[in-house]
RNA sequence: CGCGGGGUGGAGCAGUCUGGAAGCUCGUCGGGCUCAUAACCCGAAGGUCGUAGGUUCAAAUCCUGCCCCCGCAACCA
């Protein structure tokens, strides 16, 4: 039985979740669950991300401390991911103890192996804001075309610059002209790695479109090495010797936080972490397409260069983005919808279920508050929460809330193990919206039967005929809960303790003789 | 010649890799049902798949040219 990772982006403690961040993360969940239900022992894991220059900036800006800043998003983001059900095995943050540790063993032996070594760079210094600027906070002329640009790349030729070759560089801030000091790192020798990661690259065909020809680009541009050491004092301490006033780079830690939190949760599992982390395993990264990178060179640079065959990323289910009524998401421009307003106002079914039927899994997706409505309304109410209800109340009223039991008709029994079959295979592989949308075929296939058994008519023609109807409905409901439930947890959940049924992936019978005599109805209109 | 994504009935999307009778949900129109949250079921109308060429027995799908839309400072999945 393969130990299952699943590792959600750690979303950075510096501002709210939206709805760009629910559409990429959601599918962890359901990976989660899914191989949950077939047994497979699963560390879902993730954390917030809460070190990083942008969150000391704010905590500047409204005299808070960092910690202070990443503390209260991190409390919010747990509380957002609970209620729309989000089953991490478990939720960290990089400014905990343990990962800390963690990264700074990982690091330790990362330094000891070919991979990384010091190197001493030019340093771009304002002396105005009295601050070291990244290429990127500094302004200046293209040395290429004469044009006025950015310190990373020029924004009228393209040309990627290089900190001391850029003309009259100025804070981008302020416009004070910069001096230059040096500046000792230490730098992770990817380009090293290139033959090794192009390998991994080839392994793995199946990766999605965005992912793959990312990371192509990357290869094909040439690997750049990348310091993993910042003049910062607020993230995690470097160890080694002559490095006091530097921490690890944001990117050369939080990822490792896949592992740590894995770690941990060896510990109270009691099982060594190799388990996870060795060969008999199978690794989902679950983000969006901006942090394809760190996902497919950085986090496999790191294993790699750690030595002892740390197990690589398998899959990558890296979304496109979500626009919002058409328009890109901008949180400085307040074009969002938080994700702690939505969950607050609408039940987190109806919220994932827009999610995941929608997923931005092939290119960008459009979020509407008309589709969003218009979904809930015909999808979970009208198709599926409607067949729950007419069936179950029908039971309740005509039936005592007797569940009645018969032969399963082979057609349905066929179409539904099939179901489980396609649903779980596109699941897997990381097809969501397909794999939901066959599951909804079944629930108007349900609906279908219904109908054309007529069970308002048999009920006093035929009794038989009708008890034999509503028991395959019954049967039929049980198991879309199943089926649901990765998807769906809150509604499926309920349908299962009516039915006394359990999550696991395959046909069941429902066990329940009586229905509570309280069937609530499982989605509103909105 | 900067890079990338996209253009499929009124709306939102799938299908394009691996050519082979245009599919799904919603909406519209007509019918049925009355168990059900004005929900459900059946039927119909509606598309020369951006455009012009090419390859092929066969093209939404492969090739070429062109047109249009959206991203590419920062926040940010």
């Amino acid at each position: 039985m393969k130990h299952i990772l699943i590792g959600g982006a750690w979303p950075y403690a510096n501002g709210s979740l939206h709805i760009g961040h629910l559409a990429a993360l959601l599918p962890g969940d359901v990976l989660a669950r899914y191989w949950r239900a077939n047994g497979n022992p699963v560390f879902y894991v993730s954390g917030s991300d809460c070190h990083g220059t942008p969150i000391t900036i704010r905590a500047r800006q409204e005299n808070r401390t960092p910690d202070e800043i990443s503390e209260t998003y991190h409390n919010e983001f747990c509380r957002v991911f609970q209620k729309l059900g989000f089953s991490y095995d478990l939720y960290t943050k990089t400014s905990d103890s343990y990962h800390k540790e963690f990264v700074q063993n990982f690091h330790s032996e990362l330094y000891k192996g070919e991979f990384v070594e010091e190197r001493t760079v030019k340093q771009a210094f304002c002396p105005s804001c009295r601050k070291v600027l990244t290429d990127r906070l500094i302004i200046g002329i293209c040395p290429s075309c004469g044009e006025p640009t950015r310190g990373d790349q020029c924004d009228s030729c393209g040309t990627v610059l290089d900190t001391e070759t850029i003309l009259d560089a100025r804070c981008a801030d302020c416009h004070t002209t910069l001096t230059f000091g040096e500046t000792t790192q230490l730098y992770l020798l990817i380009s090293r790695l290139e033959q090794e990661l192009r390998n991994f690259l080839s392994d793995h065909p199946y990766w999605r479109k965005n992912a793959a020809s990312f990371t192509r680009r990357y290869l094909d541009e040439g690997l750049h090495d990348r310091a993993i050491t910042r003049d910062l004092d607020w993230g995690i301490d470097v160890p080694k010797e002559g490095y006091d006033s530097k921490k690890i780079y944001i990117w050369a830690e939080n990822v490792l936080g896949y592992l740590s939190a894995s770690a941990r949760l060896c510990e109270e599992r009691e099982i060594p972490f190799r388990e996870v982390f060795g060969e008999n395993a199978r690794h989902y990264y679950v983000h969006g397409k901006d942090n394809i990178p760190f996902h497919t060179i950085i986090l496999p640079s790191l294993l790699l260069g750690h030595g002892q065959n740390l197990h690589l990323p398998d899959d990558i289910i890296s979304s496109e983005y979500i626009t919002l009524e058409g328009r890109k998401i901008s949180t400085s421009h307040n074009w969002a919808v938080w994700a702690k307003d939505l969950a607050d106002e609408y039940h987190p079914d109806t919220i994932r279920y827009f999610f995941l039927a929608n997923g931005p899994e092939k290119r960008d997706t459009d979020f509407s508050w008309r589709e969003f409505k218009e979904q809930n309304n015909s999808e979970l109410v009208g198709a599926w929460g409607n067949f729950v209800n007419r069936t179950l109340a029908f039971l309740n009223r005509y039936q005592n809330g007797a569940v009645p039991s018969a032969p399963i008709d082979p057609a349905l029994y066929e179409k539904t193990e099939l179901a489980f079959q396609t649903i779980g295979t596109r699941i897997e592989h990381g097809y969501f919206k397909d794999a939901l949308s066959s599951a909804f075929d079944l629930v108007r296939y349900g609906n279908k039967y219904y109908d054309s058994n007529e069970p308002w008519k048999t009920r006093t023609s035929d009794p038989n005929r009708c008890c034999e109807a509503l028991a395959n409905c019954t049967w039929l409901i049980g198991n879309l809960a199943i089926l649901l439930h990765p998807f769906l947890p809150f509604s499926s959940g309920q349908i299962l303790e009516w039915l006394k049924l359990d999550t696991s992936w395959n046909i069941q019978t429902p066990a329940a003789t009586h229905l509570p005599p309280e069937i609530s109805i499982l989605f509103s209109r909105i």
